[in-house]
DNA sequence: GGTTCTCTGCCGC
DNA sequence: GCGGCAGAGAACC
């Protein structure tokens, strides 16, 4: 239904067609589907209005045909939707500029890059070369430069939580991913700071029991080191598994996070 | 800037 | 498993 309709339905319509009180309507969606059902509306009209305007030679079209009933609307948030202008998207992306800063850590170094809207990439290495070299490789259309000082607090706040791994950190995130390894990322950031989740169980969570696999590679694919935190995702055996970063360092994120819990 | 709708913690059946 | 209230917060007009 939210599919079908431009606008989100009201969670009344919703829970009726769903044969539940609103209330729990809500509960048992955002159980099963992982986000609550106007965040889901709201991806959805975003994943619209991307292929509109792809499609649509007008701009002000494609706006109003993805559902949106006046283009300011649209305009207010077309930086945290589609993190540019349309005309910015339309041209793939060029334009878009990501900031970075690399910076040392208990880690070794830490690469910190972001967007105007969040958080983009967050890479650990020994050689600050390397590091610039992955990102210029990730975001190819992107026009990457060195970041300036208002980025600074996203990159302390990215070093204080490899530090202080017990603290929560709310930093801004853009990462863009398949609905699957959303949910998987969103899986692990609710596991708190201290505690484990097998991938089986993550795979469970998020109502893909079988895809125990494809939990594991979703866990590889995340772009943001620590800030999803991908390191506490183990084996089913209780082995640590595999981390893109080298065992290592998953190994002392882990140490790092038991101790602060005491 | 008020109104309406969402969202979630807490509780009861 | 399900419903409901309270109250904060977000979206809407």
């Amino acid at each position: 239904m939210i599919e079908a309709n431009d606008t989100l339905p009201p969670l009344n319509t919703l829970a009726q067609a769903a044969g539940l009180s609103p209330y729990h309507f809500h509960r048992v969606f955002k159980k099963a589907v992982g986000v609550t059902p106007r965040q889901y509306a709201a991806a959805h009209q975003t994943k619209r209005v991307q292929t509109q305007l792809r499609i649509n030679p007008s701009i002000t079209g494609a706006i109003y045909e993805a559902g949106y009933n006046s283009n300011s609307r649209f305009y207010e948030r077309s930086h945290r939707t589609l993190g540019m202008t349309p005309t910015q998207f339309r041209r793939g992306g060029t334009g878009m500029t990501i900031q970075f800063a690399i910076t040392p850590c208990p880690l070794g170094l830490v690469l910190v890059a972001g967007t105007p809207v969040g958080v983009c990439s967050v890479t650990l290495g020994e050689n600050a070369a390397t590091l610039e070299q992955a990102l210029r490789k990730a975001f190819p259309k992107a026009s990457i430069e060195k970041a300036g000082k208002d980025f600074k607090s996203w990159v302390q706040a990215v070093v204080r939580q490899i530090s202080h791994p017990a603290e929560r950190t709310d930093v801004p995130l853009d990462i863009r991913g398949t609905a699957f390894q959303q949910r998987v990322w969103q899986a692990l950031r609710e596991i708190p700071s201290g505690q484990t989740a097998t991938y089986a169980e993550i795979a469970a969570h998020i109502g893909h029991p079988k895809a125990v696999r494809a939990v594991g590679t979703a866990c590889g694919a995340n772009p943001v080191a620590v800030l999803v935190p991908c390191h506490r995702a183990l084996r089913t055996d209780g082995k640590l598994g595999g981390y893109r970063w080298g065992l290592e360092r998953k190994k002392q994120l882990l140490e790092k996070e038991k101790e602060a819990r005491e």
